[in-house]
DNA sequence: CGTATGATTGATTAGAATCAAGCTCTGTGG
DNA sequence: CCACAGAGCTTGATTCTAATCAATCATACG
């Protein structure tokens, strides 16, 4: 196994990009009424009115694409809502296997640990947009605003679910019906979060993919090109995905029902 | 592959485990107090003197070997604490393959999920006793008393941590690396909910650990063996494991620090 | 004591990982 | 403008490992 190999060459891609990790400022005034993901992301537990105080402790980041945001292992001092583009979650071993545990879309929530150091790294898939806030500010505001920590352990709830959902495709399904549920998740996903079910697009890479479903390049690029040779989709490009018989694509997922 | 014949001998066993599934009753006056999981289950979060109201709300349930508590599908009126015993929580696809999400130890919390109906089935392993609540009146009480939503929060946040864990075995362990890891986590968490870190108890058959850990039984026990030729562990029978060299189990199972 | 269930071990097969080219697209510099 | 380089993706050939198929063994139970 070149694990060694891989290592090297991940922590040497570290390197350059620890320098400048983010860019932070402080928001104008209201961006949180207007927002994008106003009604996913946890702010959905709060009316208008009470939103200042979110505003309050909230300092908007940009986090340019493949930058980390947060580092395994590092201390636990902010949590964020992702407002625009793509995160992945992921641990690593010592030997440099990687798993990606999820892909976080606009209004989703960083910082659903228990404990003070992050037990994940949180890199950027694409250009990403973020509201932070200090672990310490955020409980305040949650001891005044019951529903805001309700409206978060629902988040973990449902975060939760995911990761189940993740463990039977990780551990029962074959290659074919793992693809092909994850282009099923995301297709849904994509839409609770206001996109569009169909053209599903994949702004990650084959090496992401493989990483999130527990395989290798080959075999998830072979996977698609299956799905595509079925006339199951269309591929216009290796990041997007035009389902073309979904009913048929779910009995190969072997969700069937849900 | 042998799917069909799966899911007609599992829904034959059902048929026979679902006559009967529990026996439940009032529990006696102070029975909180002196609970044996007081400390690790929700209830932790109250003291003493508020522990009444939730023993008010509380019946006592008594679930015998391979009973089912509940079924993926139906809908989700109780939550239940496990006071002794083991639950497995499993996920089943239409052709019968299952993937085991998790096994529940006294003091675990079941009922995590979000939604009106139970993602996942949950069986006894062993002979079980729990609280039961009903979601409703949990609700009311996690109104009245915020220290229990706190802690039912922190649970989950636990039970996503285990579930992320088990995404990275799953994905991206060897399959000795698994049954490594698997008797690690295992040993720790009964140390963590007052037991001994050493000889690990395994009441759950090869079948189940397979379903945890994506593999067939014999794969299963042939990693068993490996670690026993090794001279890692020893194995006084199938459901006993003397960890003979954690430190080399430890570096098998490809965690290293942790 | 025979039967059933679960665990182990062995032989064979299927399929995913690995190894190894190509291919496609993008961006760069001559 | 085109040649070239590089990264990411796809495809092909080969290897290796876990699943499958098939006994055998151990233990509990009627």
């Amino acid at each position: 196994m070149a694990a060694e190999t891989l290592t090297a060459v991940r922590s040497i891609v570290r390197q350059s990009q620890d320098i400048v990790a983010t860019r932070t400022y402080r928001p104008p005034c209201d961006v949180c009424v207007e927002c994008d993901v106003r009604k996913q992301a946890v702010c959905a537990a709060l009316d208008d009115s009470e939103l200042g105080a979110l505003q309050a402790i909230m300092t908007s980041t940009k986090l340019e694409t493949h930058r980390t945001l947060v580092d395994q292992g590092q201390p636990r001092n902010r949590v964020y809502t992702l407002t625009s583009g793509m995160l992945r979650l992921y641990t690593m071993l010592p030997d440099g296997r990687r798993q990606i545990t999820a892909f976080l879309l606009p209004g989703d929530y960083l910082g659903l640990g228990d404990e003070d150091v992050h037990d994940q790294t949180a890199e950027a898939v694409v250009d990403c947009s973020l509201c932070g806030f200090t672990v310490g500010e955020m409980e305040k505001l949650m001891d005044r605003y019951p529903r805001l920590r309700q409206r978060l352990h629902q988040m973990t709830r449902i975060a939760l679910r995911q990761a189940r959902d993740s463990q039977m495709i990780l551990g029962r399904l074959a290659p074919v019906e793992k693809v092909a549920s994850f282009l099923l998740v995301l297709s849904a996903r994509a839409a609770e979060h206001g996109g569009a079910l169909n053209p599903v697009h994949l702004p990650m890479t084959r090496t992401d993919i493989a990483d999130y479903l527990g395989l290798t390049i080959e075999t998830v690029s072979r996977s698609f090109t299956k799905l595509r040779v079925q006339g199951l989709i269309r591929l216009p490009d290796a990041h997007q995905v035009d389902i073309v018989d979904r009913r048929a694509l779910t009995a190969v997922a072997g969700i069937e029902a849900r």
